[in-house]
DNA sequence: ATAGGGTTAG
């Protein structure tokens, strides 16, 4: 609809006219500028047809264009102020919209609602609920948009500040008081603070005593389940929800994907699709992510199919998941088709890729995406540096370590636990001293990984006290930090120690691994303490429902055959459901020459020799190939 | 009559 104007029409007109456009969605931006000239150039002082052509602005991201426009117009009202606070703090520009808030001369409930919204989607959860108490000093009563609002902001304060909890609490008193706890809105805010709370009763109560529920109501309490952890009442809720949304399909899909169900997160994926709905961004990247932790490149691959055939394979999000599930099946030259493929890569992509190559062990091509980047930010650099010591290639690390440095780029915990196990492994205890210091310098200490990995290297470069000292140290350990220790301990020689580690991590809620036994098999058999060893390999099936590899058996064998139970030892071999490794063989070798137990050694020795024999020739195989 | 703020997932 072409507009022509000859005479400047009358204010009330050119209103009417702007709305009907902006309705209809047409690209009419310049007709807006023309508007404007207008309004101007007839001095209108009314306000909201400047209101009208802001709000338009807005809607075509011309930020810059409707900032002019507030300062030019002769007068503002309450609409103005709260329209460009709210375009500010959608743009992230969190001071700028504060510093128009205050100079709002005539605030309402609205005008707080929309800054207060504005810092929790900007994260600022804190600042929003001081924001909150000062509107209710200022005599203003909150409404259901105001409480949903604050509540989120109760949420998102929550995951650093315990002490939120109770603010929570007390808004729901709050609510309470002014009747506003049977707004359908409300409630299904409050559904979701008290399913991030673990409030399982408080989230069941607000749902059970809605009078009316709407699709947002029944998703939130599906998500409460998954949040608790009961899939099996989750699966049930979305089998009897009366409506589902492109979200409630969204939630069950990433949920099941979060809980390693997979398979039943593709499923229910494909029963979307058959539903006839169009899955978005998120949905993409939830599938994918869970055909890549199942690594089933059948699934995989499938998904991409349906990418290109809803035409998202150019999105950097979906483009990513796909790299990084083709990555994670080990076809990294799969995931470079996609990446080729997308026009307008931003550096997540260029990362994926590059973390995608270092996992398949391509650390050349690693080398040149690296290279060929755009930009580089810490995550490029992490990539690179946990790819080559992932590949072993620790000299490079330390190099493009201090590549790392130069650039300027400040290290991650991340980054100096590559480092730091580069240097255990070279091994460069002198180097790993120096990094030690840098860590301290930059106050990285506390963080789990780097305790684990300092540890790791001073006790590998026998220094095991040390490793104590930054062990006891550590203010959070996890799983691996106890493996390194124990294992640290026993490998040192500290072996009472190491067994009294793993009874004091039993007392914690840290459940023993694989790994551990193997250190605790080792220690025992290496100070022949026979009857321990015999219990922790017993337990290990028993109370933990681990099976023993082939590595467990041979310390078993060494454990026995070091006690002179040679016998017994051999007759143990001949029952292991597992292979024997050569090194099985050789225990029970040594623990012959020991005894001198000419019979028994002989048949080790044997065995061991064509065990060695069977190995040369599988490599002369492989290298064949 | 027409212009401003919100809830469920990642």
């Amino acid at each position: 609809m072409p507009l022509s104007i000859s005479i400047p029409p009358p204010a009330k007109t050119i209103t009417s006219l702007l709305l009907r456009f902006s309705k209809t969605h047409l690209p009419i931006l310049t007709a807006y500028l023309i508007q404007a000239q207008i309004i101007k150039s007839k001095s209108n002082s009314d306000p909201f047809a400047y209101n009208v052509i802001i709000s338009s602005f807005l809607a075509s991201n011309q930020l810059e264009s409707a900032r002019k426009l507030f300062e030019e117009m002769p007068e503002r009202n309450i609409v103005t102020y709260t329209t460009i606070v709210d375009a500010h703090m959608k743009c992230g520009l969190v001071s700028d919209a504060l510093i128009y808030f205050r100079r709002n001369p005539f605030q309402s409930v609205i005008s707080y609602t929309a800054v207060i919204n504005g810092l929790v989607r900007n994260g600022l959860g804190l600042r929003a609920l001081l924001l909150f108490k000062e509107m209710l000093c200022d005599g203003l009563m909150p409404n259901e948009i105001t409480f949903t609002t604050i509540i989120r902001a109760c949420i998102i304060s929550a995951y650093d500040h315990v002490y939120m909890l109770p603010m929570g609490k007390s808004i729901v008193g709050l609510i309470v008081k002014t009747n506003f706890e049977k707004h359908v809105s409300v409630c299904n805010s409050l559904i979701t603070m008290f399913s991030k709370m673990r409030e399982v009763d408080n989230a069941k109560r607000v749902f059970d005593e809605m009078i009316v529920r709407d699709v947002i109501s029944w998703t939130a309490l599906l998500d409460f389940y998954f949040e608790v952890g009961d899939l099996k009442e989750a699966r049930q809720v979305f089998d009897s929800m009366p409506e589902r949304n492109e979200i409630s399909w969204s939630t069950m899909i990433a949920r099941l994907s979060q809980n390693d169900e997979s398979l039943e997160a593709l499923r229910f994926f494909y029963r979307m699709v058959h539903d006839g709905y169009k899955p978005n961004v998120s949905c993409f990247a939830s599938v994918l992510s869970a055909s890549a932790s199942s690594t089933s490149l059948q699934f995989g691959s499938n998904v991409h199919s349906l990418v290109v055939k809803f035409g998202m394979e150019n999105d950097n999000f979906v483009a990513s998941s796909l790299i990084d599930m083709y990555s994670k099946c080990r076809k990294s030259q799969y995931g470079r088709q996609v990446f080729d493929f997308v026009l307008d890569k931003n550096i997540v992509v260029w990362n994926t890729m590059l973390g995608g190559y270092s996992f398949d062990g391509r650390v050349e091509d690693a080398e040149d995406i690296f290279e060929q980047m755009p930009a580089r930010n810490i995550v490029s650099w992490n990539a690179m540096i946990s790819g080559y010591d992932l590949n072993e290639r620790y000299g490079k690390v330390l190099e493009t370590f201090d590549a790392m440095l130069f650039s300027g780029q400040v290290p991650m915990g991340m980054t100096f636990s590559s480092v730091i196990h580069s240097c255990a492994n070279l091994p460069s205890l002198e180097k790993g001293k120096n990094l030690h210091g840098k860590i301290l310098k930059l106050g990285l200490e506390n963080e789990v990984f780097v305790g684990t990995s300092l540890l790791d290297m001073y006790s590998k470069s026998g220094d095991v006290e040390s490793s104590k000292k930054i062990f006891s140290k550590m203010p959070q350990k996890n799983e691996v930090s106890w493996t390194a220790m124990i294992q640290g301990l026993a490998d040192s020689g500290c072996v009472n120690e190491s067994i009294e580690l793993f009874e004091r991590m039993k007392e914690t809620n840290i459940i023993p691994t694989e790994t551990m036994f193997l250190s605790i098999l080792f220690a025992c058999s290496h100070c022949g303490l026979l009857d321990r060893g015999l219990h922790y390999f017993e337990s290990m099936k028993k109370e933990y429902g681990i099976f023993p590899n082939e590595r467990h058996y041979t310390c078993m064998v060494d454990l026995l055959s070091r006690a002179g139970l040679l016998r017994e030892a051999e007759e143990f071999i001949g029952r292991m459901p597992v292979e024997p490794e050569a090194n099985t063989w050789a225990a029970l070798l040594s623990g012959s020459c020991t005894f001198r137990n000419e019979e028994i050694g002989e048949r080790a020795a044997k065995k061991l020799l064509f065990r060695i024999y069977m190995l040369q020739l599988g490599d002369g195989r492989k290298l064949q190939r």
